[in-house]
Order: C-alpha cells, then sequence, then structure tokens
DNA sequence: AATTTATATTTGTACATACAAGTAATGTAC
DNA sequence: GTACATTACTTGTATGTACAAATATAAATT
C-alpha cells in the first residue's frame, strides 16, 4: 500500500518529503512486527540487541561504551538496560580491573540459551519482510545507506 | 557509510535481517536531524504532524479519529497531542453539535503562522536528504511501501 | 604530588509510549 | 422504550526516552 493511501494524503510537496514520512512510517510498521515477537519470548528489541552483542564476543566481556555503538538504537541507556538483563539472570557485569571506571558485561549460559530460543522462532519474524525478494532489499539497504551520507 | 560499519558488526545471517537493522537504525538518524528542528521552533513532531493535517482541511474541523488514522505515527496519543496545541494556542476544540462523541479540532491563525515559519525553514530540514537525487528518494519510497505488503 | 581535564558510567527528571480500563453518547434489538 | 453493543474519546499506569547533571576513576599538565 502506497504512503499516501496509509496517512489518506493525496500528495507530497516533494519527494524528499514522501520519504522522510515513509520511513518513519515504516519504521512504526516494522515495530509493530517486531515487538510482540520479542514480548512473547520476554524481551524488549533492545535487550535482544545487547544480548547478541555480548555472544559475538563471548566469553569476552564487553564494556558500556562498546555496547552503546554497536547498538542499533543508540539512544537507549544501557545502565538500565544492563540492570533489567542481569535481573533475568541473562548477563553478569563487573568492575574491570584493569580500568575501574569500566565495567565488564558478560551474556550467561541463561542469556546463550534465551537467544537459541529466539533464533529458533526468528523465520517467523523475517517470514513478514518476504514481500521483497532478495535483491530488493539489498537495493533498499545500500539506499539508506546512501541517504544518511 | 555501511550499516554494517555503523553498528560495528561484521556481516548479517541474511540481507532482511541486514534491512530491519538497517531500518531502525535509520530511522533514529532521520529522528535526530528532525527533532531538533522542531524543537528550534517549539514543536514536536507529532505536534506539526498534526498541525498539517488539520491545515489540509481548514477551515473546516477534523474529529480524533481522522487525526488518528491520517498520522504517520498511528501510537501517538491524541487527546493529549491536542491538550498541548491547545496551552501553545495553535489549535481550538469543539463538541460535534451532530454527534456529540466526537471532538472537532480546528487550526488557530496562531497555528498557521507556526506552520508558515515551519514551512519557511524546511528547505535546511531536508537539504540533509538530498544525498540521494530525486529519483533514489523515489526508488527508496516504493521499496519500502512495497516492504509493508 | 596537586590540579585540571577527560573518560566511563550512573542518576534524576520531565516527557512520551504502549496498552488496558473507563466514560459518555449513539445505535440496535427486542 | 429498556437493555446491550458499539463508537469516540479520556484517563491511568507502567515502562521507555531524551537530555542534563552528577559521580568516580584515570590521564595529562604544571
Amino acid at each position: 500500500m502506497r504512503i499516501e493511501d496509509e496517512i489518506h494524503q493525496k500528495h507530497f510537496k516533494d519527494d524528499y518529503r514522501r520519504l522522510m514520512a515513509n520511513l518513519l512510517f515504516t519504521n512504526n510498521w516494522v515495530n509493530q512486527q517486531v515487538m510482540p515477537f520479542f514480548k512473547n519470548l520476554g524481551l524488549t528489541l533492545q535487550q535482544h540487541n545487547v544480548l547478541a552483542i555480548l555472544r559475538g564476543q563471548h566469553p569476552d566481556p564487553v564494556c558500556f561504551g562498546d555496547i552503546q555503538n554497536r547498538m542499533v538504537d543508540r539512544n537507549s541507556n544501557v545502565t538500565r538496560l544492563i540492570d533489567k538483563l542481569i535481573e533475568k539472570g541473562y548477563v553478569t557485569r563487573d568492575i574491570c580491573a584493569a580500568n575501574r571506571r569500566m565495567i565488564e558485561v558478560r551474556i550467561t549460559e541463561k542469556g546463550l540459551e534465551k537467544l537459541a530460543q529466539v533464533d529458533e522462532k526468528s523465520p517467523e519474524l523475517f517470514a513478514k519482510f518476504h514481500n521483497l525478494s532478495r535483491d530488493e532489499a539489498v537495493m533498499a539497504s545500500n539506499l539508506l545507506d546512501r541517504l544518511r551520507g
């Protein structure tokens, strides 16, 4: 469905305004696909993002700053995200011996199991994106890369 | 800059996961361009969206349900958005005589002036999107339309 | 070594969102 | 015309975000 029809707007002032509206609208659409999926598994999208970053380095730790820089959503408050993940037993946190300002975060076995559970179900989530062919997905992604300059 | 480099991730499991990360990341990027622009003018993106919808029907009123359906971000709480806009004197609200459940919202002169002020400055905002040609903006927009199915 | 500057994380707070429940007016069925 | 359902908006609340200020450690400067 064209963005014009989605938001009942006859036309846009120019193609860039149309693209901006479309990006914001599509982001909401993506969130509506993604949020219930993760909610069912007892996670938020951001919590999952952190766990995936930690698995990438496992068994090495990752510090807060690095987590922040690797997150898709940079605005997340890493301190509070980690608090939640500790409550659930998915990560551990320790003060770094070499630099006591830094916090070493590691994923636990329980965290790895949760991620495995997510992986098992995730094809069901990504099926919702298969309205585009793989080539089109690549093309869209490249256009977004170029949009950001 | 490629999404891989933005979030320091070597590769994605497939092109659809890459696209999803890219969409969420790019949405944040867009918000970071857009938010300060509107903040400077004393509005939020959603408040501006409502005002633009009201101008489209001016001098006719628009009811809450229609505002909701035309908004780019459907999750906004229209009641509270309108409260804010009334505080600022940009809109009026009246109970609809024909159906007393409905609320008629209208943009004021002051609201129209504020929108004119936004319009005057907006080329400065949209210049940030000119890393894509117009044709590419159209192509990106069409891919997003098709992604949503 | 004391002072300043920079880095890494935490905390506070105002505001926004998601989602469920509540209220009030209208429409429908009997 | 009373009872029930539906529509349109409002309110409450828990959680999340944005942004600024605070803390604590380390590094650099004098």
